[in-house]
DNA sequence: CGCCTGTAGTTGACATTTCTACTACAGTGG
DNA sequence: CCACTGTAGTAGAAATGTCAACTACAGGCG
């Protein structure tokens, strides 16, 4: 196989690999510390001051979002990018805690109704401002708004990317 | 508490917190998502093409890169980003699997260096083909250089502002 | 030296996530 | 109508990560 095949994705050998240039080692390298660092960093402040998790807040805040605070599991799972399997433990444990409630879904007998509970819609009232802050003081004002319109431009490529397949 | 006052990060209140503009808004979503759907889609196709997690493979290239295979486990969890925790559990695991291994450091009776084996070596040379290919598809080959390296850019300020603090 | 504070690393309990298998229903085509 | 294939959601076990306590040593300073 030479240089100008393409590989299949099941097999790629040493031989034909398109290495990568020292520069996009870097800024993957960059992307991939940055991110964890900073993941870390929000988690970490958002659980200090509000006893929620990043995948519980994200949970709210697109239920916040959606018409009648509700949500399908599936629609949930698919806009956080989260696995139907983490979703169903997640919404589990947040149901016990009283900040969501399922219900059947009517026009789909197999589908589930997520909804945010006014206790739940309080709590998010309450956390945004320390995790807007805290997205801020790590992310937003350490960049330019060129430098942050770049980030969410190139990371809504890949997004797209990977949604299409 | 006025708006030109500096909130302290400890009491952000509802009144004094500097919300996000429509655009950072999406431009931080469209980095949130685009990051969740990235890392799930390598962590898949890593351990499926090789059976190791993203934490090992992180974990061996770090190795690979340092003198004579060697580095403290300090360094280490340093370098990745993970807590000192996290890195012990994971290096125990790859110890017992034969992929590193431990020695107490001669300088320091606290420390602890980490050894890639041969066997790790080798796992990670047929691990790489694969990896790079992925983070190329699903990254590098979606981007041009110029959003490739304002990502770098934007994320390599994000982690020096984090690792300051 | 002896005390103190800080760093390095580990451990075990606990929480979360992943993996796999399962049930139930929808939609299609005979 | 029935079989078949695909989608929605769940559940339990196993893997992984977090948290808090702990041991051991380093380095400074009286």
């Amino acid at each position: 196989m030479t240089q100008t095949d393409t590989p299949t994705r099941a097999a790629v050998t040493a031989a034909d690999v398109r290495w990568l240039t020292p520069e996009q080692q870097s800024h993957w390298r960059a992307y991939r510390d940055g991110t964890a660092l900073l993941m870390d960093v929000l988690a970490r402040e958002l659980d200090e001051e509000t006893a929620l998790s990043l995948a519980e807040y994200e949970v709210l805040v697109r239920l916040s979002e959606a018409p009648c605070r509700t949500l399908r599991m599936s629609e949930l799972a698919g806009e956080l990018a989260h696995s139907r399997s983490r979703l169903t433990h997640t919404i589990r444990r947040m149901e016990q805690a009283g900040l969501v409630q399922r219900n059947p879904c009517a026009v789909d007998a197999r589908g589930v109704n997520c909804t945010m509970t006014d206790l739940g819609l309080q709590r998010i009232v309450e956390a945004a401002p320390s995790h807007v802050t805290a997205v801020r003081t790590h992310l937003i004002d350490v960049l330019t708004d060129d430098q942050l319109r770049a980030l969410g431009t190139a990371m809504g490529i890949v997004a797209h990317a990977l949604r299409e397949s």
